[in-house]
DNA sequence: TTCAAACTGTACCGATCTGTAATCTTTTAC
DNA sequence: GTAAAAGATTACAGATCGGTACAGTTTGAA
C-alpha cells in the first residue's frame, strides 16, 4: 500500500481538469501534463470517469478543509465566521488560475442527475451546507437551516459571478448582503 | 434572405446542446437529432463554434424576453416585479428537461475569459443586470446597482442549487431572501 | 418549363478519443 | 542478491472527432 504515485496522479489530474475541463482533457494530455504513463493510470483507475471521481473526492476534501479552517481563522464567534466565509471566498477568487467552482463545472459537463459525477458534486454541496447549518445553530439563529441555505445561495452566486468577471467585487457584495440577511434573521 | 432552415437548425441545436452539453455533442449527433445534413450545417456555419455562438445568441434573446415578460405579467409595480423574478425562476426550474443555466454551462466548458463563447455568456448576464438595475431605479431604491447585483447573486445561486437538486424550493427561499434584502435596502 | 439555389446522402480525411497489449526498466522488500 | 511489484515506452485497436468533396435531389421563382 504505497499511495504516493497514485496520489500524485490524482493531485495533478485535478489541476489539469480544473484548468482545462473534463471532456476537453484527453488521457494523452494527462500523460503529458502529469508525467505519468498511461499504463500506470489505467492500473490505478479502470476508466477516465473513475479518475475524475477520485479527483473530485480530493477536491471536496481539500476545499472543505480549507474553507472551514479559513473561516475559523478569520473570525471568533460562529456568527462572524459565517460572514467571514465571504472573506475567504474573496481570497479564493483572487488566486491566480481561479476558474470557478470545480463542482459546478463538473455537474455542467455531466448533467444527468443520476450520473455518478453529478451525484458526487451534489454531495460536496450538501456536506458544506451541513457545516454551515451547524455554525448557524451555534450562532443561536432561530432557523439555522434557512439562513445557511440563504448564505449558500449568495456563495454560489458569487462564484459564478466572479468566474464570469461580471462584478468588481462579488465576494464583498455578497458579504454585505449576508450581513443584512443575518440581521433580518435576528429580528 | 430565407432564414427558415438556418433558424430551424439553430433552434434544434440549442436544445441538443442544452440537454447534452457542448463537447459531448458531436456534429454527427446533431445531424441525427436535427435531421439537417452536415453539408447544410457547414454552409450556414463555418465551424462548430460559430453554431454554438448562434445558439447562445438565440438563447440569450429568448430567455431574456421570457423572463422580463413574465416578471411584468406576475406583478404590477417595479419593486414587486423584482420579487416576481423568483416566481418566474420557479416556473422555469419546474419545467421538464430543466438542466440549469445554459450560459453557466457554456462558460464552464469554455473557461478562458478571452474565449468568444465565454465572453458571450458574460454579455448575457450583463444585459440581464442592466434590466434589473433599471427596474430597481424605477422602484426608487437608493442604490439600484447594488440591489440588482444582490438579487442576481441569489438568482445564480438558485439556478445552480436547483440544477444540483440540493433544496426542495430554492426559488422560494431566494424569493424570501430577496424580500429581506429589499426591505434592508429601503431602511 | 427551366434554371439556379438550397439541401441531402455518402464517403472520406487526418486527428484525436478511451482503452489495451507486449516489452523493457526501475524500484522495493525480504 | 534476488524476486516481484510497479512504472515507462511504444504501438496499436476501434470509435468518434470536426470538417470536406462530390454527386444527386428537391425547391422556388421567373
Amino acid at each position: 500500500m504505497r499511495p504516493t504515485k497514485r496520489d500524485e496522479l490524482v493531485q495533478k489530474a485535478l489541476t489539469v481538469f480544473y484548468q482545462n475541463g473534463f471532456h476537453a482533457t484527453g488521457m494523452d494530455t494527462l500523460v503529458k501534463q502529469t508525467g505519468i504513463s498511461k499504463t500506470s493510470m489505467y492500473k490505478h483507475f479502470r476508466t477516465k470517469e473513475e479518475l475524475i471521481l477520485a479527483a473530485l473526492r480530493l477536491r471536496d476534501e481539500k476545499f472543505r478543509n480549507w474553507l472551514c479552517r479559513r473561516m475559523e481563522e478569520l473570525a471568533d464567534t460562529p456568527k462572524d465566521q459565517l460572514v467571514a466565509m465571504f472573506d475567504a471566498l474573496d481570497e479564493w477568487f483572487k488566486e491566480p488560475g481561479y476558474k470557478g467552482c470545480m463542482f459546478v463545472k463538473a455537474s455542467s459537463e455531466y448533467q444527468d442527475a443520476s450520473h455518478p459525477i453529478h451525484m458526487q458534486c451534489a454531495d460536496h454541496k450538501r456536506l458544506l451546507e451541513r457545516h454551515i447549518t451547524g455554525l448557524a445553530e451555534k450562532a443561536g439563529i432561530s432557523d439555522p437551516g434557512q439562513i445557511a441555505r440563504r448564505l449558500l445561495l449568495l456563495k454560489e452566486g458569487a462564484i459564478v459571478t466572479s468566474h464570469l468577471g461580471l462584478a468588481d467585487n462579488p465576494a464583498g457584495e455578497a458579504k454585505l448582503a449576508a450581513i443584512d440577511l443575518l440581521q433580518a434573521a435576528a429580528r
